[in-house]
DNA sequence: ATTCATCATAGCTCATTGGCTATATAAAAA
DNA sequence: TTTTTATATAGCCAATGAGCTATGATGAAT
């Protein structure tokens, strides 16, 4: 798998807002059941599952199954990627700045 | 304007794998023609430019009209919120671990 | 054994969106 | 002034996807 569709499947993950805020509810309230997440979600049980498992494949949750309950908890290494990318722009963006020749060669065109 | 709006606008935008690969070409060669950028997108000029409409309108772009043909380029500080979302995300993930080492500390004595 | 509780899956619908072609707009060239 | 070039806009279509309800699967409780 390159990494880019890592990268890919990471923005589109987070993309939608529902789903980004599952991800965060888990990120600041820690390891949650599906029921508690739906309480407060907005939307219904099975729309949660499927964010959840959209998540899951995205390695930004893993799920704990214990008796008849699941427990989803945010695997913030997942980031690492989007921050990855992240930096690797802000990096060409001062590469091409600190470059003198790339400079003159704008100027010149 | 909300923060969360901009976050999830940076987010939908930078989902479209031919979008983000447009705002990449900007970060690594910099300035270039809606010309120059269409010849290597693999989509159609109209494509491209209605990519660059919704890259501007996010903020991650700017362009520049000279003649008859126009310029884009990155405009890099746009990642800015998505970069705080990350480490806000990273920020209760550590509080957490560390009130959870803190309980764990209180437990031993 | 039966019922209840929890979560996942299936199947549907509607809105969004990314692609296209055709065309409008506007600047440069002939 | 007419034609060519560069970009933007309009309008269409097919695919994707996020929501719903209904139901399946499984563990706990009665």
């Amino acid at each position: 798998m390159l990494m880019s569709d890592t990268q890919d499947a990471l923005f589109k993950t987070l993309a939608d807002p529902t789903r980004r805020a599952l991800f965060e509810r888990l990120c600041r309230e820690g390891e949650k059941t599906v029921g508690a997440l739906t309480a407060r979600a907005g939307v219904s049980q099975p729309v949660v599952s499927k964010h959840l498992g959209i998540l899951k494949q995205a390695g930004l949750v893993r799920d704990r199954h214990e008796g008849r309950q699941t427990h989803y908890s945010a695997q913030l290494g997942a980031l690492a990627p989007l921050v990855d990318w992240t930096s690797e722009m802000a990096g060409f963006w001062q590469s091409r700045f600190n470059d003198l020749e790339d400079l003159l060669k704008r100027m010149d065109q």
